[in-house]
DNA sequence: GGACATAAGCTAACGCCCGTAAGTTCACGA
DNA sequence: TCGTGAACTTACGGGCGTTAGCTTATGTCC
């Protein structure tokens, strides 16, 4: 489905003060290009801009060069994921287990629904290199603690409630956990048919988690 | 490093009958741009060329296309990773445990030596669909299948020494196992610097092994 | 209500690299 | 000598990122 670039109606232009608004029709035509099923070739600086309905330099005023309309993809879908992990927590029922596997499963859901999102978040390959590009080491940092934060907290619930079998050393379980997760949400996002039993997921969590 | 181009010389023409020398050398371009820490957007037909000496038509007898190159890449690593693994079963101390943890070792080890190899061997990016490429979903499906069947064993022959709680579903289990360590394999490969305790792989293995 | 400052976005163009097609040269080996 | 396999040169068309300078709508102020 290629849902034809046809812009008549040559875009209304925004009302003054609004040109900021550009800025976020910018990333969203970025995010409809990954959805789309191209991968992250398929997101150039020409691309998006016709995706918006924009011309090509119109992006300059609100993104210094390319790298930094991924990295602003990266940044917002970040956030929709810590989102969807905090709702998923909030909603499930009473225990740590159960919040466990929800929060967990919220990930695979994630990943699994918006396999191209989850491929730049994580796949790395937007940013070759900080040089020639106008990101920070700091911005790549900072991506991701917030969700990987609350990965913690669930996984130790479930230790002080009695039910995992704790290490003395929770952050590093619970980077094992995640790196479990993530290992199943990539290859999923990859490949066209995963191989291997439907309850991977579950038998990941359990044993990495260490559940009685 | 940029390892000049400077081809003088203008590369001796191989004598008749070895034309699929010359083969070989592309493969060993490619892999060479990947080892100097570009990215897969850096193996480009003409870039290719230019590191192994030649014009970039005189690709095209041995490659019908770009995504062919990369293809016989991830053949040839593959059949390294394989035999890595291999290997590091074979020299293991006796003892299906020790087995175990020497290949799942090399398979990390082959990740973190040759990140970017890995990245394309089980990053899926190279190839956005199978239209528009002279590759066939065949070809991609053989992949790594040997490899694969090697864990099964070694994890086979842990449950039948009784050094692993090993469930109905021994398949099952090995592609959790493979997944914690691709989950770890592939985040080394993509991100500066991995974060998360140093033994981080030995939990892996130890925690979806259902070590005893 | 009309002039005008300015934000918002456009057009045109540059230089680069890419994949690929067509036709050509070179040297080995029979 | 000469056929032919191996690799080359040249060229086309197209997409890319980015720069420079222009147009037009919008809201304000007299």
């Amino acid at each position: 489905m290629v849902t034809a670039v046809t812009n008549t109606e040559p875009r209304r232009r925004n009302r003054r003060g609004e040109g900021g608004k550009l800025r976020d029709e910018i990333i969203a035509a970025a995010v409809a290009l990954l959805d789309e099923g191209g991968d992250e070739r398929a997101v150039t600086l020409r691309s998006v801009a016709r995706k918006a309905g924009i011309a090509a330099p119109s992006i300059y005023p609100h993104f210094a060069d390319q790298p930094s309309i991924m990295l602003a993809v990266v940044q917002q879908e970040m956030d929709a994921l810590t989102a969807a992990l905090k709702e998923a927590g909030d909603n499930a029922p009473q225990g740590a287990r159960a919040r466990l596997f929800a929060v967990c499963n919220a990930y695979l859901d994630f990943a699994r629904v918006h396999p191209q999102r989850y491929r730049i978040m994580f796949g790395g390959l937007w940013t070759p290199s900080t040089e020639d590009t106008s990101i920070t080491d700091a911005d790549l940092d900072a991506l991701g603690v917030e969700a990987f934060t609350l990965l913690v907290e669930v996984l130790g619930a479930c230790v002080e409630e009695g039910i995992a079998h704790g290490s003395d050393d929770l952050y590093g379980d619970a980077v094992a956990l995640w790196l479990g997760l993530h290992g199943l949400a990539h290859q999923r996002a990859v490949v066209r048919k995963m191989p291997g039993p439907a309850d991977v997921g579950d038998r990941l969590i359990r044993a990495l988690a260490h559940l009685k």
